[in-house]
DNA sequence: GATGAATGAGCTTTCATTCAT
DNA sequence: GATGAATGAAAGCTCATTCAT
């Protein structure tokens, strides 16, 4: 592993653990096993590190959408797919999601997010696109917003619910099914 | 105005301004204009002050709405009521909300988010609840989960125009119109 | 109990609790019970409260000594009376003599401390003045400075002990046994 | 000289020079010609030096003393040689020493205070047992007892002096002449 | 006399950053 | 490239002191 990519998770790690504001330069360096300097061979700032970690979650996160929504034929299995996947990514990820947000929140690098997100968007667009043409969502659907208003509608949902908890109790198994319950009048999908 | 209210006032401000990282006490209580001893009679760290300011955003947000959704008869026009003030709220306090948010992320205070939010959820699901003995939404609609789904889908809307953009462009009028109708058909609600 | 003797004891109990660098006049006024201003109609600092608490100290031990001294008729049942009382006094007062001296150490009043002794010692020298003309101690001893020598030699043979244990072990027996035969020594007193 | 040592060594200066109260890590940086972020690479706090000077001033006392004793074959003139180290070293160091043991009270330390003295006790008490098997001292003497009684007695006896005076004026003389005389009969040392 | 909220000078402490090795 | 002891600017924080009530 490179030492820039051994900094990059010992951030993530120093992070969680301490939170954004109280971890120093210093702890990150000593989670990681390298010298003091040698941060700075890598990255200017401690919060330089933040868009190095929103890459790195995103780069998990686009091949496996990917891969999930190709296995299904039909949207209604799609957005069932879309919903299982957002809630287990979310709750993998949930500290590390809030502290990016955050993170970029904090600086000047928020505006960065959607930009990060918009791979996803494009996908997910594309797949209600192709259900419009099979007459599968509502012919008045705007493919393009629905995209973005899906991500944040399901990743909110996913945040309500793994705040309070890691597992996925009887709560979380309800939230998912109402959410798609939801999702599926607003794309207009007909349920057998 | 109390010097406790001075400082929170004074945070939001100085939080506005130069972002949580690069605020220091020093600059609150310069804006507050109180002495610097005085912001340790009130709160024990920089960070402590978030609570407190989440709190006053919610103490605003909660009458106003109260007052934009009794203002209508109808759900039609209430959800439009609904869309248009966290619009209009997301973009007054866009930079405060961010911060706020991402303020509680770097605490152990996150948790208290959701709580702080419980009124809003409690008002909205009582109006949805109100609409469905109308017969004016569908009447497998779970109220309580649509009051946050609902929260949550225009929050996030929001936050994703008024990153870029503090005016209402075109691109924010579209971005209203079209979550309105997605919301529309979320809900089930038959427009004219 | 006036105000001013409040703040004394208060401060004893504080010192004795957080050590006195550690000690603000704030822990004081609280456990005194009284106003942070009120302080400061008393005493003008908080080591001014030293000296008072040194009187207090020494308001003690003089009527004790005398008390002591005079109950035996004999040099010999006088200084074991002396030990026992030193070792006692210093048992139960302990912290407070510590801090005590060096409270003035550390201020400019140390030199108070030996004005502080001076009943002390003339007292002492007296006994072994009129032990000295019975005959019950050599006669080549110079009492004045013997008073200062028995004084010092017991306190700083009684702090050994109380160092380590509050309780009378055996080694604190042991200890005033051997004090006892050196200071019968150094008087050239003649046991039977 | 290491940092440390350079430190240490500037933390006696400034205490002498201010008192311990008013001393500030900022003096002693200044003195030590160091920054301000190295004391806390050795020390956590300006108390914690005391510990520190207190081994320096024992390490410099142990081999002088043994040096004094060694000097001389008789315990008459070894007793002499030790009278005459403890006020030398004791006037060399008055402030230090009321300022270590101050510093030490005002701590958690003040127990290892008898630690450090060990050393010391342990060498007088070889140098009375030695003189008792040459039948120089008197046959009941407790040696370890003594050393403890010795270097107490001589201590406060050089304290008493030096507290007022920086010189060895007629007084101090004095006080050597009776103390030492003192010291001879309860060893039960015959003079010529 | 008594109070205690407010003050702000000045202390302690941190920690990003450097640079000789 | 890599190191980590040393730096010192700048932050946090304290607490003796004041003063209107």
């Amino acid at each position: 592993m490179s030492k820039r990519e051994k900094i990059m998770l010992a951030a993530i790690e120093a992070f969680k653990e301490k939170g954004i504001e109280k971890t120093t330069i210093s702890d990150i360096v000593k989670t990681a096993g390298v010298a003091q300097g040698t941060f700075y061979l890598y990255f200017p700032s401690k919060l330089s590190v933040m868009p190095a970690i929103a890459e790195h979650l995103i780069a998990q996160m686009v091949p496996a959408i990917e891969k999930e929504l190709t296995q299904h034929a039909d949207v209604l299995d799609q957005a069932d797919a879309l919903v299982e996947f957002i809630f287990a990514f979310t709750r993998q990820y949930r500290d590390v999601l809030a502290l990016t947000y955050s993170g970029l929140a904090a600086t000047e690098h928020l505006k960065e997010w959607e930009d990060i997100y918009e791979p996803i968007y494009k996908w997910v667009a594309a797949f209600l696109e192709k259900a419009k043409q099979d007459k599968r969502v509502r012919e008045n659907l705007n493919c393009h917003y629905a995209a973005k208003f899906i991500i944040g509608l399901l990743e909110s949902s996913a945040e309500q619910m793994y705040l309070f908890t890691e597992t996925d109790t009887d709560e979380v198994l309800i939230q998912k099914r109402e959410v798609k319950q939801f999702l599926l009048y607003a794309l207009g999908i007909e349920t057998p």
